[in-house]
RNA sequence: GGAGGGGUCGCAUAGUGGCUGAGUGCACCCGCCUGCUAAGCGGGUAAGGGGGGUGACCUCCUUCGAGGGUUCGAAUCCCUCCCCCUCCGCCA
């Protein structure tokens, strides 16, 4: 959610800005009924907070005069009056931060001043590539059909057992995947410092609603229909509500949290994308970076934090870019975000295997995580940041698609051998 | 799922309609005292929002699990929900 006061003062800036993501008209011009909706809520409040305060003083004098043994029935029924009043402010005046609420929470982030502008994919900016296309020598195949003919991923039992993009993980292919799992958390906690935590996959809607999930993607959600509960989409959502309402301690910043948990998406919308392989899965594994910083870091938090991505698939020689999105193609909450892109020929060449993003305070804001710089200091919003750290199926379609051979078998990255048993490669 | 108990200022507690935004103890901070430490003494210690001086200040409103209700007035009475504890049942 975007700062009410930030937007006061600066409602041309935000609406250009907004203008560059493509965020339609309508939406833009709705920042116009929330600066006059906070204009009337700052007046409610003024007449509000004046009748209560002239209420409390004559409730103290009811109270002096009730200890005197003193009739104060005047004063009794003059109150009543001004308390219906009060009433009927107070309400009004819930309606209007309702009102603006709803209207700020469909706003999306501002993007930083270093996005370039763009509209489409296509204007997202290279940044850097590591290794090369792996010269085959032979005519590639996708990972589903060597998957299926290594017996490692069965398909139709995925469907069988769940439906449509779901599959079924075999042999050396489910412990590839767990290989993957391990290799990630075990990187990111040793070398890179972050903390490992393992989240509730089910949360509640105030969660979902923290980081910015609801109340505007729901039809991307699995909900269950007895309970207030969700399925995440991604650990983004538990791991940066663990500091919802509270007040860090500011040396202890930035806090870094590194969390494997199985996504769940209904990709409504996608039906024609990715149909074949596992590339999009209503069910699919991630490690995910989480950090809390002060607002100055936070910039150099996300290349450290892009970095600390990147260098997965840097151990395991994976062929891989890094962009910079453009504004048109920046995700709803995030002001800067860069993608990593590994090669994964069946998709049509690099393929996102993860997104690196920082929220500055809009979901600090949302969530209310704050922190202080020293003991008496004013608690301050702290600026948010996750990316993937990264997606295990997209990774493992990539080893499989990069690392075949011609006769159909498929070597293990040597920095995940230790993970699959010394094994050094997966054949038939 | 059944029965009972409980959620108050960092922690522990007091508080059943009116100077209670809230007492006490602990913890913490600042002074004083002591050769040092401990003890002792004095003072202080929440957040959000509004208005004003726009300098670290002043002032007002709100907040005692959450939401509603009764009342001139609610931590205190009523209703709904959430969470925690004990016992029983069931289970990984």
């Amino acid at each position: 959610m975007l700062d009410i006061k930030f937007v006061r003062e600066n409602l041309e800036m935000v609406k250009s800005k907004l203008k560059t993501r493509g965020v339609d008209a309508a939406t833009i011009k709705e920042l116009d009924t929330v600066v006059e909706l906070d204009k009337k809520r700052r007046s409610i409040l003024v007449e509000v907070e004046n009748l209560k305060a002239d209420r409390n003083k004559a409730s103290d004098e009811i109270s002096r005069l009730k200890k005197e043994g003193k009739k104060a029935d005047d004063m009794i029924s003059g109150l009543k009056q001004s308390s219906d009043k009060i009433k009927m402010l107070d309400e009004q005046l819930k309606d209007v931060v309702v009102s603006m609420k709803d209207i700020l929470l469909d706003v999306p982030n501002v993007p930083d001043d270093s996005v370039p502008v763009g509209a489409e994919p296509e204007d997202n900016l290279e940044a850097r590539r590591f290794g090369k296309e792996p010269d085959y020598g032979f005519e590639p195949k996708s990972h589903w059909e060597i998957g299926e003919a290594l017996d490692i991923l069965d398909f139709e039992r995925g469907v069988k057992l769940a439906g449509a993009r779901f599959v079924l993980m075999k042999g050396l292919g489910a412990k590839l995947e767990r290989a993957l799992i391990n290799f990630m958390l075990d990187l990111h906690t040793t070398e890179h410092g972050y903390m490992e935590v393992f989240p509730p996959v089910m949360v509640n809607t105030e969660t979902m609603t923290g980081t910015g999930q609801l109340p505007k993607f729901a039809e991307d959600l699995y909900k269950c229909k007895d309970d207030d509960l969700w399925l995440i989409p991604t650990a983004e959502v538990p791991v940066t509500n663990i500091h919802r309402d509270d007040i860090l301690d500011g040396d202890l910043l930035p806090l870094k949290y590194v969390a494997y948990t199985p996504c769940f998406r209904r990709e409504a919308g996608s039906y024609g994308k990715d149909i074949r392989g596992i590339i999009r899965q209503h069910q699919f594994n991630k490690v995910e970076l989480v950090k809390f910083t002060k607002p100055e870091e936070s910039y150099n938090e996300l290349e450290a934090l892009t970095t600390n991505a990147e260098k997965v698939l840097q151990l395991l020689g994976l062929y891989h870019r890094v962009v910079v999105l453009c504004t048109g193609d920046l995700g709803f909450s995030g002001a800067k975000t860069y993608d990593i892109e590994g090669w994964i020929p069946s998709s049509g060449g690099f393929k996102e295997i993860s997104s690196c993003s920082n929220f500055e305070s809009y979901q600090a804001r949302r969530i209310n995580v704050r922190f202080r710089r020293d003991k008496k200091a004013k608690p301050e919003l702290v600026h948010t940041l996750n990316g993937s750290g990264v997606a295990i199926g997209r990774t493992l379609a990539a080893i499989i698609e990069q690392y075949q051979q011609e006769d159909g078998s498929v070597l293990i990255p040597e920095a995940l051998q230790p993970y699959m048993g010394g094994i050094d490669r997966i054949s038939r």
